[in-house]
DNA sequence: AAATTTTCGGATAGCGCTATCCTATCGACA
DNA sequence: TGTCGATAGGATAGCGCTATCCGAAAATTT
């Protein structure tokens, strides 16, 4: 009986071959090492020029791509960037993610979008889905959140950054954001009805999220400076905001306050709401009651009369706030943890 | 001199430690090898109920959470779906993303978002990028599509199913879509307008995509089946839509055709902009002309007049299109390719 | 010129999982 | 009782990359 040992194996390649273009690949093409490659596509350490070259000109010809998982397995970071905002259903979030995520693509990052619904719990649960896939970043909108929310933050280490809000002047905290003073844009409107000779100006809020909370504080603060502040003129509804709530809420202050001379409408699609049942109920704007919103959404300047409001630079925020993810990420530090992009009065025909 | 040979390395265990808690941590824990582990928690083969009640208890315990880039290198699948969409300015892609992804969340995978900005070239590089993500699954918007995009989707064997659009009666492919017959809409509404005594109906356009011609298609064959099919009535604009041009469109209609008396605008956000449009010039809607929309957008019922227009189902459409991929990732075949959701004709105050 | 430091390519061991192969056990059946 | 397939757990080799260590050569110092 010969003695025979069978190998356990025959094949000395692997067994569940892809037909993907790997490292090696290109190691092997180029006559190098995989990791003088990998070093070399990935500017890391200093390698020969020669060598660089050589490599990128084979990666190139071959075709090769890195696999995104293996590299994430590996280095312990994906090209992952999650991104939390409320609501998909009002523009404001929609223009702040379109315009990062297109900041972020064309640095190689994918975005991985999650949708809070203005519930942190449901943030939370989110931030820690999208922390399993080691994101490079993350991009949150606002500054509140709740402790469990801060820890997984900041216990993983991924670089952050805010949208939308700014710390306030005396916060013992400096997180990055990218924002704008809401408080200060609530009572610079403010400031300006009170200039076209309002008085009784209320404020109507639906969706009553901390940004929002943030400018009733501004139009409050600058019609106490005025010496006309009235607290039965805020109207604030905690009701997803829309158009057609706004129609109604301003039926509601017509019908209970008709004495007031200006409402403040702390977001457009409330404000185009008015309008438009303004137009139904024969009042005539501004003349009768001057109506302001703010955020300049779509559809704004077509209004009749066209809608006085707050030019919020939000897609300079989601761009701006994608640039600093992008140094941070590269383990630079920006010249500023804050950046207020600042916002803009719409004078128009509204009010 | 003593003969020593130092190891090369003294830690026993990695050199790289994560902290994190890894199956095999679960298997040691719960006595098991980690293949056992690996097959209990996935539910893959016959595992003794014992041992798998044992292991997701002691993974409980542990606070165990599988690492998706470990799996999707293992595995060469990750829990990502990508989804390509044309715009996020545009409602309509808004509402099929949100609904697509809370469905998909809720069943464990994560949304790759990618926007085309109506670019075939734009949309076969996303892809490409994406792929490399080895999603389960993929969702595109319409059914046109360059022939390297086509290619991809096809060797890469991950399961498609195409958002908004159905293929003709007489298609030879039968891809997985869910949408409704724009075509029909598109005749549909156009034989409402003419049911209400309306001849000269024109049609206006822009952003002029795939679907938006089969409106228009649409339109021609109701308009020839009556006898008043009119060419020159044909208004399209290649620019993005917006309230704007709308109301702009409007304007030349009403300036060079006088003589139309129902318009029916290829989107929401047109007509919108036309009714202001009116309102601003002094034109009666529907007496002096009528104006259709399409697709019922935010806002369509609170203009003044209210528009007539037709409602599409996008929000199902994200859903069961979600729904019908979960059905293609497990392996299973869904009870038909296409599902129509129709859509509804709105009778409001505009026409 | 010798000693020291710096530079840069290569070898190699994982990252945390799954796929595959292997083997022990069991019941079914001749 | 013995053969056989079916069942289910375990061992192990990767998936494709990067991090780390190593060492030869070059640059710098004394």
């Amino acid at each position: 009986m010969p003695h025979t040992v069978l190998p356990p194996h025959k094949a000395v390649k692997s067994h569940r071959a892809t037909g993907r273009i790997t490292l090696s690949d290109v190691a092997r093409a180029a006559g190098v090492s995989p990791s003088t490659v990998s070093r070399a596509l990935r500017g890391e350490r200093a390698v020969d020029p020669v060598l660089i070259e050589r490599v990128q000109s084979v990666s190139s010809k071959l075709g090769y791509v890195p696999d995104p998982a293996a590299r994430a397995l590996a280095s312990q970071r994906s090209n992952h960037v999650a991104i939390l905002i409320p609501l998909l259903s009002n523009t404001l979030f929609v223009d702040l993610l379109d315009a990062a995520q297109n900041t972020l693509r064309a640095a190689g990052y994918q975005t991985l979008m999650g949708v809070t619904h203005y519930d942190a719990s449901e943030e939370e649960q989110l931030l820690r889905e999208q922390l399993l896939h080691r994101p490079a970043g993350l991009l949150v909108t606002g500054l509140d959140h709740n402790p469990a929310t801060r820890k997984l933050m900041e216990s993983s280490q991924v670089p952050c950054v805010h949208l939308m809000d700014l710390p306030g002047i005396a916060a013992a905290e400096q997180p990055y954001c990218v924002g704008f003073q809401q408080t200060e844009a609530g009572s610079a409107l403010t400031r300006y009805l009170l200039s076209t000779g309002r008085k009784r100006i209320a404020f109507a809020a639906a969706q009553l999220d901390p940004r929002v909370m943030q400018r009733l504080n501004g139009w409050r603060s600058a019609l106490k400076a005025a010496g006309v502040y009235e607290p039965t003129l805020e109207f604030l509804n905690p009701a997803p905001s829309s158009l057609a709530l706004g129609g109604v809420m301003f039926e509601q202050i017509m019908q209970q306050r008709p004495s007031v001379d200006a409402i403040f409408f702390c977001n457009d699609d409330l404000a185009q709401g008015a309008l438009m049942a303004a137009l139904r109920m024969g009042i005539v704007v501004p003349s009768q009651v001057a109506i302001a919103g703010f955020n300049d959404l779509t559809g704004s300047d077509q209004m009749l009369p066209t809608l006085t409001t707050v030019r919020t630079p939000r897609a300079r925020i989601g761009e701006a706030a994608a640039h600093m993810l992008l140094t941070l990420m590269r383990g630079e530090v920006p010249p500023s943890a804050q950046i207020d992009l600042g916002f803009e009065i719409l004078q128009r025909q509204s009010a």
